[in-house]
RNA sequence: UCCUCGAUAGCUCAAUGGUAGAGCACCCGGCUGUUAACCGGGUGGUUGUAGGUUCGAGUCCUACUCGAGGAGCCA
């Protein structure tokens, strides 16, 4: 006998079955008995007449149940199933995660068994379409996925804490971005992408920060700044009506408003770092030129736009010394911060390199940074240097976004934040 | 690192300085169409830790621990 996914039942109506799943709810009114079962796919209740069953099944035993698929109205998968046979396959004593309330400690602490929820289901599964449609976008655009180390010798920028190692009785260092590997394979390869692991060791305590994340960091050799802001509005685009596609059930699980995921379109409006400085003073959001934009500016600058917003052309003294400043402007970087709309932030980062070698060392020696380490990098420019651009996508920012969360925790399996490594 | 808030039953939360309670979970019983099912009964407590004030502290004070939200920094 077949197992059928629950999602396909609707197909079999009238035939005889078996489901493989969890008990996620018993009901019981004496002589008639509904067990709702979840495989992972869909939740469907089974009705159990009579006394076939002679004690309440627990919330998340493991079943096997066979029966006749039934057409009925109050269902709303549309099919329910009368059950002829039922198999425990493994029993579910005190299951700690109960259908009321529970506190952020407690579910995370239980996260192994939270994630069986409909709910952080239906996020992975979002999170899941959303790394297939951006994969699909870049690698049917031309792009070589091509991933840097994890383990590093050193900071990229030096400015974030970065997570020691022991390697080998040697210091060395989590990956805290792998975009100056990105830029080497970006001249081996032409476009290129990696997509893994990322690890700060900031003590950043929002509902924005994990201390481990997934990046997708594209990486184009003779690509400039404008073109780089066109490919990440179109591989925007391509993720969040990809999602919408592949994920209606689980966004609608979610409650979430598509409306304003339904007007994500390229191209996504621009405005310089000089016109945001502008826009907060009528805001009162007085900011002086040179300082950085914080959390509050960016969420009041993004209100103002109905879809991802791009503030371009940052003061060079803020960012990382790899960019390129504006030939016509030095003191501004040709650089852009994507902002998502609803108070979700950064979402994405990106920059033209320097690709002049003398303006780079010069750079280095300006942010104190060793030569001896970053002479592979000066090498990218001693030998063929083009101009290139690149980005990099905080994932879990995305998926918090797309799904609509209050928190990115809840966006990948088991999140590591400032003070939890456990489960 | 800084600011704010919090910690009481397995979970979510109540409790004027005066006998620690409810809902859920769990156990027992009832119910032939339930949908976070419902109804009746029951089990369950070193009130985060250590000190202090008081006739008396879950409640007030001090320190610490742990957690949450935010800032900074970043994706």
């Amino acid at each position: 006998m077949m197992n059928t996914r629950v999602i396909d039942l609707p197909h079999h109506v009238g035939h005889q079955l078996t489901v493989r799943g969890w008990v996620t709810h018993f009901r019981s009114s004496g002589k008639i008995h509904f067990i709702v079962v979840r495989d992972g796919t869909g939740v469907v209740q089974c009705v159990y007449k009579h006394d076939q069953v002679q004690e309440p099944l627990a919330t998340e035993t493991a079943v096997t149940i066979n029966g006749e698929v039934r057409k009925d109205v109050r269902s709303p998968l549309g099919v329910e199933i009368a059950v002829r046979h039922l198999e425990i396959i493994g029993e579910s004593p005190d299951y700690p995660i109960t259908p009321k309330e529970h506190g952020t400690d407690f579910l995370m602490a239980h996260r192994h068994l939270w994630v069986r929820s409909p709910r952080q289901s239906a996020i992975l599964r979002i999170r899941a379409a959303i790394i297939r449609r951006a994969r699909g976008f870049l690698d049917e655009h031309g792009f070589t996925v091509a991933d840097p180390p994890i383990i590093t010798p050193a900071a990229a920028e030096g400015s974030t804490t970065l997570f020691g190692i022991d390697y080998f009785g040697e210091p060395a260092f989590l990956s805290q971005s792998g975009q100056l590997y990105m830029e080497a394979l970006a001249m081996a390869l032409g476009k290129v992408y990696s997509f893994g692991p990322t690890f700060r060791a900031e003590k950043s305590k929002t509902r924005r920060h994990l201390t481990e994340f997934w990046m997708l960091e594209p990486e184009m050799a003779f690509v400039e700044f404008e073109e780089s802001l066109r490919w990440q509005e179109q591989l925007l685009e391509s993720i969040v009506s990809g999602a919408l596609e592949d994920c209606a059930p689980d966004l609608l699980v979610l409650g979430r408003d598509l409306s304003p995921l339904e007007r994500v379109k390229a191209p996504f409006p621009r405005i310089t770092y000089d016109e945001a400085l502008a826009r907060l003073a009528t805001l009162n959001l007085p900011v002086e030129w040179g300082e950085d934009l914080g959390a509050p500016h960016e969420t009041a600058l993004a209100e103002q736009f109905d879809r991802p917003v791009f503030v371009t052309h940052y003061p060079t003294a803020l960012k990382a010394f790899y960019m390129q400043p504006d030939p016509h402007r030095p003191e501004v970087v040709l650089a852009a911060d994507l902002l998502a709309p609803e108070g979700y932030g950064e979402i994405v980062g990106g920059s033209q390199r320097i690709h002049d070698p003398e303006l780079l060392q010069q750079r280095l020696q300006q942010h104190r940074l060793p030569d001896v380490v970053y002479s592979w990098y000066l090498d990218l420019r001693r030998y063929g240097s083009v101009p290139h651009s690149g980005f990099g996508m905080g994932l879990e920012r995305v998926v918090a976004w797309v799904a609509g969360l209050e928190h990115v925790r809840e966006t990948t399996p088991f999140a590591r934040t400032l003070n939890r490594v456990w489960p």
